[in-house]
DNA sequence: ATTCTATGTATAGGAAACTTATGTATATTT
DNA sequence: AAATATACATAAGTTTCCTATACATAGAAT
């Protein structure tokens, strides 16, 4: 995705975020507007995102529908129900994963003196 | 590290940030330094953890001092000098992954209308 | 005309990070 | 005597991701 491994494991919830926010949304679309939100420093790579998208929908998370459009395939994912069951987990699961971070990175001074 | 995945990719920036922090620790130290901070969410397993050090090591970021303590090993690790500037950079990368992520979950409004 | 860029999906091969399981060893608690 | 805590280590396997490649249409540039 960019130089830092940082992002590796939220993939995942990435897309399910943005199909939970868009309703529906093809391949190519999460990526342009992956690196719109992040002003370029974030670009999800086609090797990632297809096997991602793929196996969120072998799992039920996701729903597929094809599309033509000026003669070109689109496949456009949505969230199935439990597809958006699951999202509000892995979203809960990042806000935690944030906090816990920064918890490790700018620590609260000791407050016992 | 624990059932979520979102923290593959995070181990060095966390073990750089901790020895930047606290001068010189050990990796039983680490691992539970980080379960407090993370009030247990975040558990560092051995397999993980040891390996990450010694290529850190390998690397010439940590610098390794070997000490007894009540008959039992333990191995010190330190930045080196070259370690504390690419702690600078790593944690950089983290404040702007957790920005892109806030971004990505959390956008703000379309301001144009 | 031809080549490059953008749009759009897909997969094979490999690298890297992590988990699980196991091993060794000492000290303390039950 | 057995379990738990301390302390380090590695082998085998899984998952995630990147690189490279492939196919196909449309529009822009040369």
């Amino acid at each position: 995705m960019k130089n830092s491994q940082l992002y590796k494991g939220s993939l995942n919830t990435i897309i399910m975020k943005l199909l939970e926010e868009n309703g529906k949304m093809y391949g190519y679309e999460i990526t342009q507007k992956v690196k719109i939100i992040t002003q370029g420093e974030l670009n999800i790579t086609e090797g990632a995102l297809y096997p991602a998208l793929h196996k969120l929908e072998a799992e039920g998370i996701l729903d597929v529908e094809i599309e033509r459009v000026d003669n070109r395939m689109r496949k456009y994912y949505k969230l199935t129900e439990s597809g958006q069951k699951e999202t509000i987990n892995r979203l809960a699961e990042l806000e935690d994963f944030i906090r816990n971070m920064q918890s490790l990175v700018n620590p609260k001074p000791n407050l016992e003196f």
